[in-house]
DNA sequence: CCGGAATAGTTAGAGATGCAATCATTTCGT
DNA sequence: ACGAAATGATTGCATCTCTAACTATTCCGG
């Protein structure tokens, strides 16, 4: 254990930043579940339907890596989103193990009309917050944070998952 | 409803925020749940805990709304850390329907050895990612932002939970 | 003062998610 | 080429959280 004596200043600070995040991430977490309920989607699911629109034919693994979901997770939610004909799993040619998730044409259809909804109220949330090049500098300090975090998360926070 | 013709290039901006943000948040959230598992507490634990500290004798309901969780999430929490003898309930002599939750001696060593570790954690992240000033330029972006989020749900989130 | 409305808290049921175990298939070392 | 280890996906189980219904108490209008 190492002993911190940092300053209670910038203690605070940090503080504050952490609050403010997590603060944040619950209102845009209600907003979005608010707007998404009105498609039958939830959070989860419109963000798989993001993900293959960006890329079609993904696999069920690169699925919950990008999304930071456990694999049970996304075979779940992939199974809803089939159930409701908005995807369909086909095998990988290549790899008998593997599943492709592609977005059928009704899927995509959803997803544009509840991206378009999405979308516009969030631009209008952050437009109302934030000008333009204000913008441009918190996504720059986001990004900064967001890319320390991910190096932590590779050089100290895996020798702490399994303790013995 | 109005019609939204917000150039491609805000829009990008946003999603770009809002995607930030998100993968922000799941990252430390990743992180807190790995250092209090060491102390036997879920986040949400913690997170009474550390109101419970700031404000000894706190109703279900004050928790509730300060943690933005559901009464009876509360209730369960509450009902966990009373059996691990971490609080205490309490009748409130006002008013007879409520409870008042304190710290036992037990919680608020916990709760302080938990808090060095979460916090000296939290700290080294964040002092990685940003200098001292940039975390001020933060600090007051994040603030704006959560402003103007709370002003949005008072003004334009209430009317649109019932859609009918 | 009485009775309906509001409020504090709990309980029940359902959905979402993570972990661990499992199965099928692929990859790799020898 | 064979067997062990790794990988993709699924399933079972436990936990967390929400909504809705319920009980007990307080508040408030007449």
């Amino acid at each position: 254990m190492i002993q911190a004596d940092f300053s209670s200043q910038i203690d605070a600070a940090v503080q504050q930043q952490y609050h403010l995040i997590h603060a944040i991430y619950v209102l845009l977490d209600d907003g979005d579940r608010r707007v998404l309920r009105q498609f039958g989607l939830t959070l989860a699911q419109y963000r798989v339907l993001l993900l293959l629109d960006l890329e079609h034919g993904q696999r069920l693994t690169t699925l919950s890596e990008r999304l930071l979901r456990a694999k049970s997770t996304i075979t779940r939610i992939v199974d809803q989103l089939e159930h409701g004909g908005l995807v369909a799993r086909s095998s990988d040619t290549e790899d008998r193990r593997a599943q492709r998730v592609v977005l059928t044409p009704a899927g995509a259809d959803v997803l544009r009309r509840a991206r378009a909804v999405h979308e516009e109220k969030l631009v209008r949330r952050f437009t109302l917050a934030l000008q333009e090049n204000e913008q441009e500098r918190f996504i720059a300090l986001l990004t900064r944070l967001h890319d320390s975090l991910v190096d932590s998360l590779n050089t100290l926070g895996a020798p702490v998952t399994g303790p013995e």
